[in-house]
DNA sequence: TTAATTTATTATACGCGTATAATAAATATA
DNA sequence: TATATTTATTATACGCGTATAATAAATTAA
């Protein structure tokens, strides 16, 4: 009984013209273009790596990559999230504890330890040339970003010593993060001043943190 | 007895060939410049100003520019500059106090109020759109810099409870300076929120850096 | 098949920062 | 005065990110 239009219409192709192209042939073309562009940035830097290049590496011209990502600075956005997406998976592998302040502790630790054995990626989400700052204050401030560090939140709210209203919270998770980076940042980048080792730097500011 | 290439010399006129600009002529036109770039970026912004622009407000073909600055970040540089000078200069009119803690609290908040008084300035140092971390960081990581902090890092040592070794004071510097910023940032970009008032915030940071 | 329509790709062009080369201006020497 | 030399300015050109327009490809409807 099913006419034709029905037919399309199951198939979800109403309309006429060339068809879209399907999720999984974009999506293995945005792979394409992120992978090229990991390897040229990591080689090269950012701001050394023009689009016109990425587009050669893959084997395509420099508008088409225009289909597939808004941006150059779009194409390094990804980069950033499947960073985040590994070091967060690794943070939330961690179960949480009874000792609530060990626990911050911990998944502090982690974080720090994350770009300390990965500098690459520190350098490409927090040193790469040529990003603007609101580029990167629009990643940092996006809503993705505040769910991801939603965990140190949480644990800073069980492990203060006294309960928190949202300001104080934001106040002590900014404060957090910033020290996280910071120890990550001086460790990474000025790497012939003997540092205190970034765990002991990491307790005693936790602890800061959370008596203040 | 003085020959002529003596009379010379003491001109400090020795080789031949068109003389150099004087001092005062160069410094004039690097005020205009800068004065020209400040007009545009306060209107339109860092990025949206080109050194074609800046050129054509002061009479000028866009390559002359670069006979009084290096690139156009240097020009941005130059305003940073002397904003930091008003800014300082400011800090450095309070007279030390024999409360430490109080005169460390008074020229934070006297800071953060600088930023809170001349929002333009603030976002011209720390918001200007198209500015890439390297040239920030090259700033604010530069000797000038940390020779302009050092009055919040010697207010930090004698406020402190203990003595402190110079990574610890360094680790409570950039501490005092996150959160110092971080007040001005949140206040001044995120107005709808009724935030606690700068000078509280600012009281609870410092005893809570000074005491951990 | 042919025309219409939608998507993907390419071609072209713009203004950008600025490197490089040519030119103009200003001086000392011959 | 004419020439050499140094400085200041301008002209030209390059590669950049990307907006826009033209074209090619892939499909349905006539």
């Amino acid at each position: 009984m099913a006419k034709p239009s029905d037919m399309k219409a199951a198939k979800e192709k109403m309309s006429r013209g060339r068809p879209a192209m399907s999720a999984a042939k974009r999506d293995e073309m945005r792979r394409r273009i992120a992978d090229a562009a990991h390897r040229l940035f990591k080689a090269d830097g950012y701001s050394k790596v023009s689009m016109r290049r990425i587009a050669a590496e893959v084997g395509c011209t420099p508008m088409a990559l225009y289909n597939y990502y808004d941006s150059k600075i779009d194409i390094l956005r990804t980069l950033w999230d499947s960073v985040f997406d590994t070091l967060f998976a690794e943070i939330a592998a961690f179960g949480s504890d009874t000792d609530k302040t060990a626990y911050l502790t911990r998944i502090s630790s982690a974080y720090v330890n994350y770009w300390l054995r990965n500098e690459d990626h520190y350098r490409l989400v927090f040193m790469a040339e040529g990003v603007t700052q609101p580029d990167v204050s629009i990643f940092l401030d996006g809503r993705k970003s505040l769910e991801r560090f939603a965990i140190f939140a949480e644990a800073l709210i069980d492990a203060n010593d006294a309960p928190m209203d949202s300001d104080q919270l934001k106040r002590k998770l900014d404060l957090l993060i910033c020290l996280l980076h910071g120890i990550a940042h001086n460790q990474l980048t000025i790497s012939g001043y003997p540092w205190t080792a970034a765990d002991m730097l990491i307790e005693d500011g936790v602890k800061a943190i959370i008596g203040g």
